[in-house]
RNA sequence: GUGGAUGUGGUGAAGUGGCUAACACACCGGAUUGUGGCUCCGGCAUUCGUGGGUUCGAUCCCCAUCAUCCACCCCA
């Protein structure tokens, strides 16, 4: 069908897009008072980008990448999210050479061969962050409180801010030994999928939402209690600088995170609400390790992404209003051909003044155009028909009181300026 | 990927195996020649997601397909 866009994709009309531009601005604002900069990335990579950071036990590398080989025979994919790309382009770009931490942000659509259901689209739009070159805690509490602010600005409420310590090189091998131990004597009660993580990734099982699991995860040996010595004190830090500022959180234990290049700090804000299983707003974490991984030096990272379809459908639920479109402020109503001219020339006048001017290009009736121009709600009417075009003049008609008043074409401009002002 | 629901004009929606597919809103035009709201009048689906089938006849029955929504899964 030609008329049928692409399942799980979305046109964003008139209306709906002015608040993407707000959402947007809101975010590039934040991130300059936060000292975060722009980086604008392809939109596809290599698949190999993706294998070796987000994991091949994911779900995104096993079943929802968009890949595609190009006419080169090169295997490409459309990016599922925006890490890694940025971590390519750190190394790419050398980045590593400039003063540290480098600080970053992008936003922008990405792709995941997922089944479409509410909040949950193939082409989908993020906004996130990403931070190299700091281990220190408080740049984890940095970026958790740029997203919390954010949501703070839109006037959401209802949010929990979950976060959990997952491991790092040093106490995770051990950890998932542990985990293989324990798990293993009460196999027959995880779910199918779990019992096939057990051996993979064990972790993952301890955010398995099935019943059974559940149950079997309340006296598995945590995250939190497997951490090392530097996790620990990390995560403690951690919660200490949130405490500092104000940030309320909750600890989750089961909080693991699907990526698996996560380390040490991971979170998520949810929100109770948006289906009821979308409900996770953003989400991010550490990643020290991605960068040697990608074969640089060792740098650590940590970054979080937003969801803005979420996002906007939360806006919604919660009845926040988004300042939507502005109002003309003229309106040039011309009648017959000779005065479509002026009036052309009129609007753009009023324009290059900054003045926001619509004009009729259907030749409607005076009748019609004043129902438009009372429809854009404007302040000012302009007509101009023969009659005052013989005279040199134009009608303007202030819409607010119906008063009406003759003014030379030739000061038409000025005129308006000055009611304007 | 699995399961469930739905699919009538721009929108919200009635409807029935059989004469020209309600209604409301929106939109367009008009109500003495050049003026906004309200009111009044008129216009606006040869067609009921698409393709087959059953039938003398289907928007209403059956099958397939596509799409949307919901849940699972996963994630943002």
């Amino acid at each position: 069908m030609l008329t049928t866009r692409p399942t799980g994709t979305n046109d964003f009309l008139p209306g709906e897009s002015e608040k993407w531009q707000y959402i947007e601005q809101l975010c590039r604002q934040v991130c300059a008072e936060y000292g975060y900069k722009e980086i604008r990335l392809p939109i596809f990579e290599h698949t190999e980008v993706y294998l070796r950071s987000v994991g091949e036990t994911s779900d995104i590398v096993e079943k929802e990448m968009y890949s595609f080989e190009d006419k080169g025979f090169r295997h490409m994919t459309l990016r599922p999210e925006g890490t890694a790309g940025t971590v390519r382009a750190f190394l790419e770009n050398k980045l590593y050479a400039d003063p540290q931490p480098t600080k970053l942000y992008y936003m922008g659509p990405m792709f995941r061969y997922d089944k479409p259901q509410a909040g949950r689209y193939r082409q989908f739009n993020q906004f996130g962050i990403e931070v190299f070159g700091a281990d220190h805690a408080g740049i984890d509490a940095e970026v958790i409180t740029l997203a919390v602010e954010i949501f703070r600005r839109l006037g959401l409420t209802g949010l929990s801010v979950k976060i959990n310590t997952v491991g790092c090189a040093d106490c995770r091998p051990k950890h998932m030994e542990e985990l293989k131990t324990y798990f293993r004597q009460y196999e027959d009660k995880l779910c199918d999928t779990c019992r096939d993580r057990l051996e993979r990734n064990p972790l993952r099982i301890l955010d398995c939402k099935e019943d059974g699991c559940k149950e079997v995860c309340k006296g598995a040996p945590t995250t939190i209690e497997a951490a090392c010595d530097n996790c620990s004190s990390h995560f403690n830090k951690l919660l200490e600088y949130l405490d500092a500022v104000g940030i309320p959180y909750e600890i989750d234990t089961n909080l693991v995170r699907g990526l698996d290049y996560y380390v040490r700090t991971a979170f998520e804000v949810v929100i109770n609400s948006v289906g009821s299983a979308q409900n996770a707003l953003c989400g991010g974490g550490r990643y020290n390790g991605m960068v040697e991984q990608f074969g640089g030096d060792d740098m650590p990272g940590i970054g979080y992404a937003m969801g803005m379809e979420r996002l906007l459908l939360t806006l919604k639920e919660q009845g926040i209003e988004l300042p939507v479109s502005k109002h003309p402020d003229v309106y040039i109503a011309p009648l017959g051909e000779a005065a479509q001219k002026e009036a052309f020339v009129l609007t753009q006048a009023l324009r290059s003044k900054g003045i926001y001017t619509e004009k009729d290009y259907l030749g409607k009736s005076l009748k019609a155009q004043m129902k438009a121009a009372d429809r854009f709600q404007v302040a000012y009417t302009v007509i101009i028909g023969d009659s005052e075009l013989e005279k040199g003049i134009a009608v303007v008609r202030e819409m607010a009181t119906g008063e009406q008043h003759e003014v030379a074409l030739s000061q038409l401009v000025e005129d308006l300026e000055g009611r304007l002002k």
